[in-house]
DNA sequence: TATGAATGAGACTTCATTCAT
DNA sequence: AATGAATGAAGTCTCATTCAT
């Protein structure tokens, strides 16, 4: 094979390295990636192996199959964005606009940010494919981010701040526009040409959503 | 299968023939449905099949492969909601307040219920592995949704009725909650126990959206 | 792909034929042969299929998978031979020595030649990968065929044609060389050159066997 | 592992040398095992590896792959036993029939008892697929105690004490009980309830064996 | 000597697609 | 027009083997 006669000392570059330890994060992250963008059914395990350096074989050294690695990347996602928000609430002391603006965009900038952004697409893609994932997510997630926005607005309203919205209907609006703008973001950004900046979007929607909400309006008002 | 030999002939068309006009719009249904359910790589052809009443084979006949089915699924599903918003808002003539809450009914009308209901999911679920359907679907039904709404929002700040905020925000605000919850309804309707009345929630987001950007704040107001 | 500018009417072999009916059959012959040839782990569903004049899918539509065809070969290979002894027994008017010569000749028959020839080798290999198909052989044929000829045996000592010898062992005595002899030639027809014919083996048993167990020697005998 | 610094030299073999000549024969006796009860192709290497308490790398050290593990496993299980019966017919000086319940006696011996007796299972099983090894096995040792029991039954009818019985026949008689009894029992020892003494069958087999070739009958005859 | 992480060929299985009927 | 038997490419998963440590 080798043609040179000059026999130069080729580094040799070893077949592969032993990365016990990096190894699952590094699958890990190449599964979320490609789960994200193509869906369950459609991602070849191939794909994920060589996007993650290895081969097919090795990531059963560390996941079960398929499925199970797809669980353990959902899993792997969730549990260090879950219990951030609720501290925040607790501690927080000023009046609950200000509470609901930094919850927010807590909240916009780990979901808006790899890697667990494109999480909330993959399970609304999911779900229905994985109940008990699904389940799991909308318990743990869904449903607990919402009792904690609720907290949030409940507080407010207690305190004279909101006007006495139904508070379950007010949650999922405060949510809507930030998690759309992550979903949509995953899905059509090879469609989509320009789209607007995130952080702006969330400024507004809480100018629009707080004057709709708060006891005293922003009135230009008054005397005029 | 036809038992009567002396079938008489009557006016309007027999049984079997119908049938088979229908057969088209049949397929379409079911695979509507199971892509839905299921997302693209996982409905199998044969489910579908068996969902409409026919064989995998009969649908060759009427679709060229399982794409082309996917595509005609998405595009039938589109077609006839796209230009019914925009007559509404050409002919309306009172208050743009008016005019947005009719818009936005109108629009849960047609998301919310079956059979294109499914059809936001599905698309956030599969744009990324159709990019030209995707492409489509964003400019077609997305992109002109949004201008769509922008006018009326355009309409109302240039009659003062509404305050001038930015626009294009603004349209994604007042989409938001209508979409999030299709695709929620879809996504997790086997999960989630319980959920909130999409009328209803329409009408608090309304109250909300409008109070936040309406020029004259629903003050309880100044001193009087 | 033809060179011929003459344009013979080429039969032009269609791939494939409509065989529903005889599939089935075909498939559980040529399953047979390989099994019984190199056991389950090692047969190639390929080599079953091509052995069958099939493809591997098509084998998907008349057997589950690997394991459930293996147990449509044994179970099919079965159910012919179970009976066929018990009523030569019924109807068996004679002395015992007959009855025991039909019965082991019939046995050889059926065991002797394909396609049920290869059954006991299999099972012996098989029988500890799939302890349920294990013991209903275990149960359905062993265990059978030795109360079978259990009743036999204690018919001659009943009737003084045998000595009181115990029946358990002698129905193995009067199995084993029979059973032996197929599996061996099963499992070494490539290896042993040679070997001795079946029915003279048989022959030569019966007389040893029944000259061991009978009451009257078959002496050169006494006084003469 | 090793604490201590300052290890006296003592004159034993320290445990863990022992340990390390001992390895081959503890993979051996765990392939062994791990080839009666599965078969070739259906053992993994790592199951072996596991019971002989090393790892699947470690057999590599000792064995070029399964084929030659599997062969040296054959191999070694038999060559102890070959030629153990040749001396005790040489050396027999008394009557026929004591040598042949001595040679069989000692057969079932080695044949009945762990860890040799599954080899006869093992190579009926996979004979086929080792066309060399089954060549050998058959070659070595079938054909081999089939002289040997050839010898001793020529021995007696030229002494007169056997009728004239055609020999190749009668030897696989004689073996054909107690190389099938330690068959079935490798194959279905989990499937079969309850057995028989592999030692009182080897009685009665004797006993009904011999009275059907011995010159005189046990006849409890005559009258006279 | 011993390990065990990594490999990759090859097996089973699924399913979109074709085509004789 | 309709069927459904047959195909074969492609994917998931296993496991004998290698090799850096």
């Amino acid at each position: 094979m080798s043609t040179s006669s000059t026999a130069l000392p080729v580094a040799h570059a070893p077949r592969w390295h032993r990365r016990k330890e990096a190894r699952p994060a590094e699958i890990l992250a190449a599964a979320l990636e490609t789960f994200v963008a193509h869906g369950y059914a459609a991602t070849r395990l191939d794909d994920v192996a060589r996007r993650a350096g290895v081969t097919k074989g090795t990531m059963y050294l560390y996941f079960k199959g398929k499925e199970a690695l797809f669980k353990a990347v959902v899993s792997e996602a969730l549990v260090e964005n879950i219990m951030r928000g609720e501290r925040l609430v607790d501690e927080h002391e000023g009046g609950t606009r200000e509470l609901l603006e930094r919850i927010l965009a807590s909240w916009l900038d780990s979901i808006g940010r790899p890697p667990a952004s494109g999480i909330p697409k993959l399970m609304i893609a999911e779900a229905a494919n994985f109940p008990d994932l699904g389940r799991f997510y909308y318990d743990e997630v869904v449903r607990r981010g919402q009792r904690l926005l609720g907290r949030v607005i409940r507080r407010g309203i207690e305190r004279g701040e909101f006007r006495p919205v139904p508070v379950e209907h007010a949650v999922r609006l405060a949510i809507a526009p930030i998690l759309l703008g992550a979903v949509l973001k995953h899905s059509f950004h090879a469609c989509s040409g320009d789209e607007l900046d995130p952080r702006e979007n969330l400024a507004h929607h809480l100018d629009v959503f707080l004057r709709g909400i708060e006891m005293v309006p922003h009135a230009e008002v008054p005397n005029a």
